[in-house]
RNA sequence: GCCCCCGUAGCUCAGGGGAUAGAGCAUCGGUUUCCUAAACCGAGGGUCACAGGUUCGAAUCCUGUCGGGGGUACCA
């Protein structure tokens, strides 16, 4: 390559056109250089595609590099490499996937619920996609920080501490809090004739007149509505946490914006004193300087800059997060810093970066993860939390209801086949109610692009057809049961494994597929897109399935073949049981 | 007004310079003496919103138009 390109430095460019086949006609990978290096050295593309195969040196990786089309070089795999790299990662704990030879330090701010309110669908993406990356980058070798930007000082806690003072049952209190709490903020509200839109804020009358005077107080200090803050905070945490058990999401920190409140008085101060933030109408602003914030402020001189303390003197969620900011890089040091939040805040990131940048954090690498909302069946954002909305605690008990209805459907139509299937205990049964119930949430939120919206359909995501959480279980449930009744031990596969033999397209396909895991993890991890790893998943298991259906393992025609088949069994589990653990999703022996 | 995202099969969506554009669902047809049929195999189904442009090559990049959604200084 280097001898036929003019230009050295194009090299990489080059053999970065070097990409899986998009139809496994062609081979497995397809190499599209020829076209341009054509153009640059004015010659024919099919000439050049000719000499770069005719220079190919010999080895023992390629079957065949053929020349097709106007200029395409298809490559095609040999069966001895790929069983032995087979062989090779099996033996692998990490399933040939390397740690990244440089690894970072990121943190990922995710999940950020509002304390004081039921979690609902809508903090659901933030979530299980933070909580995926967390996973991912981890796996690849990084340090990662996550950090449970808790929403614990809002007006919330004013509509908790005017229902405390005006509404409180004291039996029930001291019986329940976390109770008592979650009805009296339900109940004020509705005092308060706050529509289902959520806007608590804006909402009029006395009621909400009173509830805001309390946050006020609040916020500056008053000794006894602090002490009420104190006390409500740890029932608000004991709310979210069995949220957060069942979905099997541990988040390190959980740093809100109480947290940072005592450092704001002096960010703004310091932005001052730089001449980075300026006074206007009595409000502290960072005035957008040209350039600072990109394809806007030069063409439009009246983007609105952002305020970091209002008229009143309250400060806002700029001036939160760049405490965050500043607080987060002088404990964590991070390299990156990621941001899990719903798309429409775009325009607030991308001035919050800009700032940051001007304040002195040029160092970090700043993203806005973003996310589509989940709609309603009526197309609609979904963002109330009373109302006829679903709360992610019903949720996920339908989940795991349906899962478990689906697991006895399938027992009692498998005994009705003469099958031997044994009685599980209840515990047992839950257990696979919940990974199946639990995951296909999860997993139907990961699989599209997550940029995209979604319609909320449990229907659809509980569907146990198709691209789901389900379908992957299902396969790796099935790579068991074939080693529990060929009484087979795994560990052997996984210590010395033998040697692997491609005898039938199948085993070579869904060979050819498991050698792919590392490379598109780290596809997934450089874009920050887990929906990367469900596509592998599908093909992974579509793989399998072929397999499956064609290739007997245990009845395999030679004691040879079948340790080979067994062992591409085993390492199919692993690998379907490593990407659905990088999503946070579980696997079960059997369903 | 300005900014951002989106428009691909009946529906939900992948693909974001490379060959004849792919999946799932739905529809129609087939498969169970066989390691879990929560499975598999097959069929039909397309003006990649539209119009220009760049390119050897455009669903993909650029410009414009239309349509949908979102954001836009004292909520977060």
């Amino acid at each position: 390559m280097t001898a036929l390109a003019p230009d050295p430095a194009k090299v990489p460019d080059y053999l970065g056109m070097v990409k899986p086949s998009g139809d496994p006609k062609n081979g497995d990978y397809q190499a599209n250089f020829a076209m341009p290096l054509a153009k640059v050295l004015g010659k024919k593309p099919l000439e050049v595609a000719a000499e770069v195969v005719a220079k190919l040196p010999k080895n023992d990786l390629l079957e065949s590099a053929t020349v097709a089309g106007p200029g395409f070089i298809n490559l095609k795999l040999s069966d001895g490499w790929i069983a032995k790299q087979v062989q090779s990662i099996a033996a692998d704990t990490r399933l040939g996937v390397a740690k990244s030879p440089q690894p970072k330090t990121f943190v990922i701010d995710l999940s950020g619920p509002n304390v004081a309110k039921p979690l609902h669908v809508g903090h659901l993406r933030s979530t299980i996609i933070g909580d995926a990356l967390v996973r991912i980058l981890r796996f690849l070798g990084h340090t990662v920080i996550g950090d449970n930007h808790l929403g614990d000082w809002g007006t919330q806690f004013g509509i908790l501490i005017y229902g405390y003072k005006h509404h409180l049952e004291k039996a029930a209190f001291e019986k329940d809090p976390v109770r008592e709490l979650a009805r009296l903020y339900v109940h004020v509200r509705n005092l308060a004739k706050v529509a289902k839109d959520d806007d608590e804020d804006a909402a009029k009358g006395d009621v909400a007149d009173a509830y805001r005077a309390e946050t006020a107080k609040l916020h500056t200090g008053d000794p006894e509505n602090v002490a009420l803050w104190h006390q409500f905070m740890p029932a608000c945490l004991e709310m979210l946490r069995p949220i957060y058990e069942r979905l099997d999401v541990k988040i390190d920190h959980a740093l809100g914006e109480s947290f940072y409140n005592p450092m704001l008085a002096g960010v703004v101060d310091d932005l001052l004193k730089k001449g980075i933030a300026a006074e206007k109408n009595g409000a502290v602003v960072l005035p957008n300087a040209a350039g600072v914030i990109k394809e806007t402020a030069e063409r439009d001189e009246n983007e609105p800059p952002p305020i970091i303390r209002k008229r009143d003197g309250a400060f806002t969620y700029t001036t939160t997060d760049l405490a965050t900011i500043k607080y987060r890089v002088e404990t964590w040091k991070p390299d990156v810093m990621l941001y899990v939040v719903d798309a429409r805040q775009a325009l607030h990131f991308k001035t919050l970066f800009a700032n940051a940048r001007r304040w002195g954090y040029s160092n970090v690498e700043f993203h806005h993860i973003a996310f589509g909302s989940i709609l309603g069946k009526d197309k609609k954002p979904i963002r109330t939390r009373d109302g006829g909305t679903v709360e992610l605690s019903s949720l996920l008990d339908e989940a795991a209801e349906l899962g478990l209805k689906k697991y006895e459907e399938s027992y009692a139509e498998r005994k009705a086949h003469g099958h031997d299937v044994p009685e599980l205990t209840h515990d047992a049964k839950m257990e696979i109610a919940n990974a199946v119930g639990i995951g296909a949430v999860k997993y139907a939120d990961l699989s599209g692009n997550r940029v995209s919206d979604y319609v909320f359909d449990t229907d659809k995501m509980l569907s146990t057809e198709g691209n789901t959480a389900t379908y992957m279980q299902y396969a790796y449930a099935r790579c068991r049961s074939i080693f529990r009744k060929g009484n087979a031990d795994e560990t052997a596969f996984r210590t010395s494994p033998p040697k692997v033999l491609l005898t039938h397209p199948s085993e070579r396909a869904l060979a050819l597929q498991l050698l792919k895991f590392e490379e598109v993890l780290s596809n997934a991890a450089a874009e920050y897109l887990p929906h990367y790893i469900t596509q592998y998943l599908w093909d992974v298991a579509k793989a399998f399935s072929g397999f499956f259906e064609g290739c007997p393992v245990l009845t395999a025609p030679s004691e040879e073949l079948k340790q080979s088949r067994l062992l591409l069994v085993d390492l199919t589990g692993r690998v379907i049981h490593t990407a659905l653990g990088l999503l946070g999703i579980r696997t079960v022996e059997r369903m």
